[in-house]
DNA sequence: CTATTAATCTCGAGA
DNA sequence: TCTCGAGGTTAATAG
């Protein structure tokens, strides 16, 4: 096996001694590698909320930024975590490999206590690349800003991220007969909470305008739900059908 | 090292050949069991939206319920992944280890391809307990249900998930004068969004019950903020502060 | 820091 | 299957 020096890329043991195993991970939390561990363990937290999760086995992920993951064999999302920037540490206590990991604002424990180690190891990563996105809501707005009759003929965008009391409206502009338009952008199908946040734009905007001039409000997403069609009819709102590719 | 057979609860290779890696990945599928490698990847992923990731080093998992992660050293979130239920294929291709996972409604593929595999693991997960959460909304409502009076002295909850035309209120009831009550739950601070689903609570109550009586919609969280108050007070809306636990 | 909103949100419940 | 809302949402961005 390559890789049992803290040095190589990879560095991992199987069925370790409690002390190597402390060893390992101590040394990988130091070296800003990211650490792996497979065993059967007890997992607390407290903080925004709490939870105690009992006896089983699970692989636990700390990543040099300070996050950390706990993971079952089922569900996409860990079972237990920490966000980025938390301090890990790694001790022995009544024989056991105890990870804790902390952080404040707001103050936030994680306990993992490994009754058997599996495997731990350590991981150098290198990564310069970045992921490149399509499909967003930014591409749905690039579409309609090249192209503004997608919203409807004679539409005219006059500014994006436009600010009101209520927060910013994707797109501002007006229509042929020069009223005001706010354009509400989502990238797929909506429920009534996206209707409700172009209402409280249009509402802004009658309240900061404060003249009498309708403004009508557009919201632009590939389909929307019933609910969402009544509240936008009950509005005065109204939808136009676009998606940010095809 | 224990566990290069596929029915110890750990098999683990580090800088396998192309051959054993496919082999290992593709035996640890057949047997359910918990699935990673690290190693130099890319990743394609099109499906509710597209992205492309260059050459790096990733870590990348695949449980038996069909999801996969892939995470990098930065991050709770994995940079890729697929969601339960989805199907896992590993294969060879132009000398890689190609990993593919898909499945539909909707279409969605994720394809990694190594360039190299520093270590493949595959792990029998026994894991029989479950997580138990505190400080949730539900304890939030069973706080109130205990002691109403924490909404206002003479509240009396009559129903919890009482259906509307806008959805399910968290608790309906009457205040000492027998007056509707419908009260929404938060268990943090909440913004405007949160006014409007009690707002859209309150109209729908009205239409259903269509009778003259005063209906009063109460926000019950730790806090809001300033936009949502003004939102509040501009709807007719109240506001209590209670938290899920303390 | 706080506030606001997007997200391949995920997840679970209910129809 | 779709819809809806909660979430220790997370993450990004603006103030």
């Amino acid at each position: 096996m390559t890789g049992t020096d803290g040095d190589s890329v990879i560095n991992t043991l199987v069925d370790p001694s409690l002390d190597a195993a402390t060893e390992a991970v101590e040394s990988g939390f130091e070296a800003e590698r990211l650490v792996t561990l497979f065993g059967r363990c007890t997992v607390e937290y407290d903080g925004r909320a709490s939870s105690t999760l009992g006896l089983g086995d699970r692989h636990v992920m700390c990543k040099p930024d300070g996050s950390i993951l706990v993971h079952t064999d089922e569900s996409q999302q860990p079972v237990n975590w920490q966000p980025p920037g938390c301090t890990h540490e790694a001790g022995v206590a009544e024989d056991r490999l105890v990870l804790e990991s902390e952080r404040s604002t707001p103050d936030e424990r994680l306990v993992v206590r490994f009754e058997q180690i599996a495997q731990v190891s350590t991981f150098a990563v290198e990564d310069a690349t970045e992921l490149t996105l399509d499909g967003t809501e930014e591409d749905l707005r690039n579409r309609i800003l090249d192209d503004p009759e997608l919203v409807e003929p004679g539409f005219t965008p006059l500014a994006t991220e436009r600010d009101t009391a209520a927060g910013a409206i994707d797109i501002f502009g007006e229509d042929s007969d020069g009223r005001t338009v706010a354009v509400e952008l989502k990238r797929k199908r909506v429920g009534p909470d996206a209707v409700g946040q172009l209402g409280r734009y249009v509402d802004a905007l009658r309240r900061d305008l404060h003249d009498d001039a309708e403004i009508r409000g557009i919201l632009v997403s590939p389909s929307v739900t019933d609910r969402a069609a009544e509240l936008l009819e009950r509005n005065g709102l109204e939808f136009v059908s676009a998606a940010p590719r095809e």
